[in-house]
DNA sequence: TCAAGTCCGACCATCCAAGTCGCAGATTAG
DNA sequence: CTAATCTGCGACTTGGATGGTCGGACTTGA
């Protein structure tokens, strides 16, 4: 199933803050923690899977701080769940390259329909933008 | 975020199984676990829950195994998630009794639209029965 | 120049779910 | 009655995610 951890969370926590910032202004990891209750420690890491997807910039030294690299609208929950919890395999039998056997064996005539709840649920998160939120 | 684990899975597919079975028929936790590569000494634990659920009926002894005790029209996936996964706390600021004042937190007022999102997420669970798997 | 504040990266500790093992209780086949 | 087979329940091990620590590099302001 999709597996959908807490550093997501602390992400869009961040991206929204980011988001609803003035223009040229930036938030350190820091003031993020300390405003929203993000841990200390784990804030700089989320921020930095975000700044090398290209999702956020950031500005070193004093004054520094972080600041969205994108329209929040064009920005999907489902990007930033696959930026910090990794790419979602939908299909797990498509390991290796047997995929003509894997399609005969029993299992997975029975695990479609998982596909589908997974698609499901993906669809949505694949809809909802940051500024929707 | 909605945690959903690896036991939904097993759940979802037994109960699927279970199912598809003509009327009196059951299913022991073995050939589950065969037929469907679900891991042997865990399947019988996710069916416990299910069972102490009221969802599933097992019959002990030899010859004995799970079968559905309700319609899997009236079966939700979110159903299946809340019994193994447990109850998903949307909120988790609310824990202890002082709702008044985690309203006024500035961390909490950003949260909220993380709960839109999990509203979502929920709602496609909710809407889901076992047979529309 | 110097000091303060920031991002960045690697490493270690802790926690929890996933999975495994073993034994007791229950039921049926012979 | 006996043996086989199944569920039920607890304790244990393991692996990944979470969270914390430290040192280094960079930028700004005095």
């Amino acid at each position: 199933m999709i597996r959908l951890s807490r550093k997501a969370d602390y992400g869009l926590v961040a991206l929204k803050a980011l988001g609803g910032l003035p223009e040229g202004d930036s938030l350190s990891a820091r003031e993020l923690a300390e405003r929203f209750h993000l841990p200390q420690d784990l804030t700089p890491k989320v921020m930095a899977k975000l700044v090398t997807a290209g999702m956020v910039e950031a500005s070193m030294g004093k004054m520094g701080g972080y600041r969205l690299a994108r329209d929040p609208a064009d920005i999907t929950v489902a990007e930033v769940v696959r930026i910090l919890d990794g790419e979602q395999h939908i299909a797990p039998c498509q390991q290796g390259d047997l995929m003509g056997e894997c399609s005969r064996l029993e299992g997975c005539e029975i695990k479609s329909p998982l596909d589908t709840l997974n698609a499901a649920v993906m669809n949505v998160l694949e809809t909802m933008t940051l500024a929707q939120l």
